[in-house]
DNA sequence: ACGTACTTGGAGAGCGCTTTCCGAAGTGTT
DNA sequence: AACACTTCGGAAAGCGCTCTCCAAGTACGT
């Protein structure tokens, strides 16, 4: 007869604390406080009623438990970006990339153990993040982790002003007082104009990245600075915007402008890959005639051929300390802020 | 002098929905009725509550709501994992596989049009998953996706158990009622074993995935099928586990037993790299020599030299239309159960 | 014996929201 | 003008859980 509400065509209700606490013959409260495990309870009790709940199938209900205790055992992942749009191609691309899957991973390692599950939430548009913030606010989430994409995003102001737990992975594009997992980029550049200039390049290039993002900054700065200082006054550079295809125009355009270049950093592995194949079409040798250091150490640097010397980027460890970090701050949220940059190193392979 | 529950340090008490009907002078119920967009309000109040609303900066409780609405708003993403536990490593292999955000892709590309959030479970040990099933059927997440792992796995079933809306990307390895969305793995076979066998390839061997992996046996036994209508009754085969190493190992394997090969078909492209390095080690160059077909057209594909021609899998639109199947059964549970199965296509480049 | 201090379990008040149930007002019909 | 019928808004009952009170029970000191 009941015209039936039904999300759950088969269960029938399921068994809540009132029913075990019947079956147990104690108050709900008793049996509240069995299941969390706080003390006080009467040994016998207690076993009653973990029998009830054997025998009733009861498990609790984390929404209503949430509501109370302001607590979710959820962590938000959010990706936000802030130039493009729902339907934007640029998000495909971005998940595909090991990038994403390189942090998803790192933050599991952290997360999986502590019983906590990661919501992956994507915020474009103004009121999405508005919304997003809201949620926050209400407890939706108990943290969030930032990735940084390019451009200046207000997301993490709007985070830090209404004071929910937040760490972002790469530092903000502006000062914020917002918790931070980094990565050393200059060093990193300065690694790979080191180990160019010691191979004896003479003219060394470089392919950066997209000039909104900082890491992308940090590395030019880094690998400009360290040239300097080998003597090298003027670097060529061209860019790109990460993906391969950008590094092979890129690598086109500098081979064209300077036929000489014996040496080009690049400033990341897949952008490296596109490189590759411009000079191969270009009749160029790597590392014979033209030596190569990517940035990453992604899977594509094994898989390159040559085998790419690259920066390696520990994005899994990084992330997972970013987790971590989050954790404590969502235990003690009165910590102060906090940032860890990570040292990048140098994973000499073939092409340079 | 409050000690403080605090997980907001500075935010105050949000507002609710009783603060909005007070300031809009109206009842609860009547703000509630205007926010979901009920009709049967006058238009005059409506204004009332909405500016009122402007004014609180009020923002829905989404647990609040999803405790009696019994709707969150959330799908699962669970990548079950029957075998491993908790700090395996093989995790970490599996999320930096493009695979992994190639699925996260081709979800999010219709989810969040729709407005819902993924969240990540990663279920391993028999209570993770006990577990897991227990929130589900609580209305935790409104349905879930599950991502087949190797090994036969019981989730499936303790699904379609308790009625939870579920489809699975990639059939499950047992015969379970749940729905589920496939590529037509041996058809990409047979399109590999076709188009070397029509290249003039006389000893052709194949490199597969795992034992236990469904996807991996179809492709199997989809290329044997194919090269025995084409004549050759026997297919050296090798097998590996979908990573770089492995086909690399294969490859040598191969080569040594069979030094005549001239072409191969390996089942994803991760190991066609591997066995790409493997058969350059060997002196053999490809395609002159040995032809190859690899399988996914995943990234890795443009970016091998020579750039592989491989079987193309569909995966984010499999995984897109595993979404909006999900979405179409949460909205009508009544709804048969269904299956989609993808073809696949070959993509021509330099390797074969 | 009484008072004090501590332990233990129950009652009940919420968490913030939706939704059924009603009564009051508005509309149209004969 | 009286009736049935529809529209609209409010009161209140939960959703399932936690947790603060409070009362009763137990142990101890004087």
């Amino acid at each position: 007869m009941t015209a039936g509400t039904g999300r759950v065509p088969v269960g029938e209700r399921l068994p809540t604390l009132e029913d075990v606490a019947r079956v147990a013959g104690v108050s709900r409260a008793t049996v509240s406080r069995v299941i969390n495990g706080i003390r006080n309870v009467d040994p016998q009790l207690h076993e009653m009623v973990w029998n009830a709940v054997g025998q009733t199938g009861y498990v609790p209900n984390r929404l209503a438990r949430s509501l109370v205790t302001r607590r979710t055992g959820t962590v938000a992942l959010v990706v936000s970006d802030s130039e493009s749009h729902d339907d934007d191609p640029f998000m495909g691309r971005f998940f595909a990339d090991p990038y994403f899957g390189r942090v998803v991973g790192g933050l599991m390692s952290v997360l999986r153990p502590a019983g906590i599950q990661l919501a992956l939430q994507i915020v474009g548009t103004e009121e999405q993040r508005t919304r997003l913030v809201g949620d926050l606010r209400h407890g939706q989430a108990d943290g969030v982790i930032v990735l940084s994409l390019p451009g200046h995003d207000p997301l993490p102001r709007m985070l830090t002003d209404v004071g929910v737990p937040a760490v972002m992975i790469g530092r903000p594009a502006d000062p914020v007082p917002i918790n931070y997992v980094d990565l050393a980029n200059e060093t990193g550049a300065s690694l790979a104009a080191d180990h160019l200039v010691e191979r004896g390049c003479q003219l060394i290039a470089m392919i950066s990245g997209p000039a909104d993002v900082p890491a992308s900054n940090d590395r030019i700065a880094g690998f400009r600075r360290s040239m300097a200082r080998h003597g090298h006054a003027w670097v060529p550079l061209a860019s790109g915007n990460f993906t391969q295809e950008s590094g092979e125009t890129a690598m086109r355009a500098l081979l064209a402008e300077n036929p000489g270049i014996d040496g080009v950093f690049v400033a990341n592995d897949l952008m490296a890959l596109g490189a590759l194949l411009a000079l191969r079409d270009a009749g160029r040798r790597v590392p014979d005639d033209v030596a190569m250091v990517g940035f990453d150490d992604s899977s594509a640097a094994v898989a390159a051929s040559p085998a790419l010397t690259t920066v390696r980027h520990p994005l899994e460890d990084m992330a997972a300390e970013s987790a971590r970090l989050l954790l404590a701050r969502i235990d003690d949220p009165s910590m102060r802020i906090s940032s860890v940059i990570y040292e990048p190193t140098l994973v000499l392979r073939q092409s340079a």
